[in-house]
DNA sequence: GTTTGGTGTTAAAAAGTGTTAAATAAACCA
DNA sequence: TGGTTTATTTAACACTTTTTAACACCAAAC
């Protein structure tokens, strides 16, 4: 997980951060003003991102992130602020800052912010929850199409299995023909629409195993997957 | 310049907008309502990110980003709200929010939270073009073309090399055939796209002795290296 | 009921892909 | 330079995926 430089010289609130941040899996270093921010980011280093407060004793947080950035250009700053002064934000953004916040705040958005900037840089882990999916007594890898029940495996096609992500994704809620086909054909002409209803027939086969499972007409909408 | 898709119901405020992002050098497409956004997003296409005003008449931003993001789930998304409720802030967020703005905002602050954002995904260009992989149980150097495994090391030629490089970058993701043939031949003819063809089998051998890999086709589309 | 348009299904046609091997082109070297 | 090796392209054939066609059926509207 991220390792966060955090610099906050309000102790309570310092603390509270780091508590927070650690139990959501995070390690961190608190620094208790602009110069041991400095100081932790020179000696320890190897941090994934820094949350900086902007008024601090010793060095405030603007001068600090100018600091870090000739240091690491690339990395993530989060910015702290008692004011939400326009002019704030705007250095702030200036001196590279990736977000901004202020205070008062609530832990969670300031988490989100920080997952927000995280899954930016973490290409290597593109969604891998999103493309797995269970229903019924079948797993559906959307990612290999495969589509596997008990210890059988099967490999779908392209077409199929984007169909059946975008069925899986909205399972007990109807998926609108034109959307799909827009989605997956790039158009809904007449021919593709055609197509997809033959497409529809492949899955309901593929997915005949579990007798629960079916994929619903909703006349003149589109198809819904019950499971 | 980048591309951006608007999606504002206040016209008075849609047109602001537009016009400022207009004068700051952004393509910018304006849409009335949830149903026009996604509309646009699907038949136009080719947006770098998308501004989604969140209470919205006819489909909302929410809504409307989940199934913008069914189809790039990369994209970069910034809501606009009226409400600064929590709930609502955590929600965009979980949809897959870049950042998240309460109106009244400035226009500045805006453009600032935009390249905040674009200048993170530009960054990643440059580390893109690193010339070493790792690759499953394979490591792979562009530079010198050198694919190995274990201790055994095998020389690759200059298109096994160029087109493996490329399927690396977008590990997980579809490289299509005419952007891989028009960057790698030059122009994606019938007979260079049989060669590319000819030269995924040489790959796929290459890199058989990890069967956790694998060169994926997407029909009609491209190749997807999955590791 | 009848009409109209949407759907289910199967099969044939068309388009795209996997693979091997021969032909050409490019690089290398005595 | 001419011959040899290596890289790349073209050809050929088998196979897979997608689209189109055909016909039967169903659902809602009149």
């Amino acid at each position: 997980m991220a390792k966060i430089l955090l610099t906050e010289d309000d102790p309570n609130l310092g603390m509270l951060l780091q508590e927070y941040l650690q139990a959501k899996g995070f390690t961190t270093d608190l620094a208790k003003n602009g110069e041991e921010g400095l100081k932790f980011f020179l000696e320890k280093g190897g941090y994934d991102m820094c949350i900086l407060d902007v008024m601090m004793p010793k060095k405030d947080g603007f001068s600090l992130a100018k600091e870090i950035r000739m240091k690491d250009k690339d990395i993530p700053v989060i910015f702290l602020t008692a004011k939400s002064m326009k002019e704030d934000t705007i250095q702030g953004f200036k001196v590279g800052a990736d977000d901004y916040i202020t205070k008062p705040f609530s832990m969670e958005e300031l988490l989100m912010r920080m997952k927000a900037i995280l899954r930016r840089i973490n290409k290597q882990e593109p969604d891998t929850q999103i493309n797995n999916f269970k229903i019924g007594a079948y797993e559906f890898d959307a990612q290999t199409n495969s589509l596997s029940i008990n210890d059988s495996q099967n490999k779908l096609t392209t077409k199929e299995s984007e169909l059946l992500k975008l069925l899986c994704q909205n399972k007990n809620q109807s998926v609108s023909r034109s959307f799909a086909l827009k989605l997956i054909w790039g158009d809904d002409s007449y021919f593709n629409a055609r197509s997809m209803d033959v497409y529809i027939t492949k899955l309901r086969k593929h997915l005949k195993e579990d007798p629960s499972l079916q994929i619903m007409n909703m006349h003149g909408e589109g198809f819904k997957l019950i499971c």
